[in-house]
DNA sequence: CGGTCGGTTGACGCTTATCAATTCTCGTGG
DNA sequence: CCACGAGAATTGATAAGCGTCAACCGACCG
């Protein structure tokens, strides 16, 4: 059995047969810059992991040792202060790359805020697909891009929003990232269903606010009718213009 | 006259004999992936520009036109909200590169903050030497992923830290990037003097905070003998190690 | 059935914002 | 060279927004 194998096992993970031909997201994220040729390379070299919410991808400060392309659920990053305060800067969804690229260091870990599903890959693959697929390089510099840009967006939340425009800010970009539940009948209203993964401390720790604000900013939200709560973690937004709206005022 | 020559000048902008040979910056950024002679071709193409404190480098929502490596003085990356509200959401010192490749469209505006010189060029001479010198990209994409960290830094420090803390982060930041005027004397302790280029509207802006907080937070690490103020934005740091700790708590 | 965890709600206090007055700094022109 | 004015910075008084502490509810699981 294949050493990789053998720790993915170990390690209480799943991996599974993997044809990059069925995937989901082989034209989507980076994979989207390689030919079929490529693929069925690629496909030699990976594995499909399932990780059960709340586990860690990546530590703090632990050498980077694997790549993942996110095929399923939610990835959060995080920083933690020495006195304990925590900070999410940044949430990843399908088909996102996860990793850094060319081994710098940076001092946040990854972790599944649900069941995730990955396919991941040792360093030196990626090292020498990016050398191999010039087009790979690019791909991946435009997610930083936009990255960069998601954390710019949220340095003006946290700098300059009060407590209801984070949590609408939050709601907003959740429903524009999740493959949306219900959109409801043609006649309706843009009414949008969706599963919000985070939990009220994992919010708060993204919107830089507590527990408690987060949860009150809600119930507000609700009693204005711009929120709708469902029982799981499910999210009604009966009019995402409204929503809009909350987000800047 | 050269066309771009003309243009810089009606713009009250003054273009100077470009040599990269001579250029304290070329072994620095994103030239230090060049070599000798493609730093000949690019100086046939790029123009030395002064750029007075105050002015517009990429006005929010204009498409990119150009890009340059700063040379010299402190650029500010800021975003601002419809109803006015601003927040800096980065900033750069030499030998960064300003400027979105890509031509992706991104909300955000660059603006000296000091008196500046920048190394300018069209947006067609960066797609054509990104074309044809592969270490380019690879140098502009990690700079990217540095200033992503440092994003991700400031939404630590702008969701988790106090007043006081990001004050102390700000300082300590600027005093890491500047040429440090005086190390003073080998025997002393390790006090570091500096130019701070910002105003007190520009540190408020960065911090999330106000003026009259950013004031009160400075006054407070003056009492504490953390910093030390002097006429025209100069400040002293006594002891480097007080600093950091007061960047964390 | 009790225990734990996630979430909500209330009372209170602290940090920071807001409003306002004053001082400082520096460039300009008399 | 000094007076003046405008913008930058400081300081004070007060208020608001969010954090803290605590009680409580409901779902889930052993």
């Amino acid at each position: 059995m294949d050493k990789r194998v053998e720790r993915c096992k170990s390690a209480g993970l799943e991996p599974a047969p993997n044809l990059c031909e069925a995937c989901t997201a082989r034209h989507r994220g980076i994979c989207g810059a390689l030919s079929d040729a490529e693929l069925r390379e690629l496909a030699t070299r990976t594995i499909k992991r399932k990780i059960e919410s709340g586990r860690t991808l990546q530590a703090d400060g632990e050498l980077v040792s694997g790549y993942a392309n996110l095929l399923q659920g939610v990835v959060k990053l995080s920083k933690v202060m020495a006195d304990g305060r925590q900070q999410i800067v940044g949430l990843q969804f399908p088909p996102d790359f996860v990793g850094r690229p060319f081994g710098r260091e940076s001092r946040l870990s990854a972790e599944a805020v649900s069941a995730v599903e990955v396919c991941s890959f040792p360093r030196a693959v990626l090292e020498d697909m990016l050398e191999r697929h010039s087009g790979l390089e690019r791909r991946l510099f435009e997610q930083t891009l936009v990255e960069l840009d998601e954390a710019r967006d949220w340095l003006l939340a946290l700098g300059r929003k009060t407590a209801r425009e984070r949590v609408a800010s939050l709601i907003y970009m959740v429903a524009k990232h999740i493959p949306a539940g219900t959109p409801r009948e043609a006649g309706e209203r843009t009414s949008v269903q969706f599963d919000l993964p985070l939990t009220r401390a994992d919010m708060a720790d993204f919107l830089g606010l507590t527990i408690e604000t987060v949860s009150r900013q809600i119930t507000r939200l609700r009693q204005e009718g711009i929120v709708d709560l469902h029982p799981g973690r499910q999210i009604e937004v009966p009019d995402m213009e409204r929503l809009a709206k909350a987000v800047e005022g």
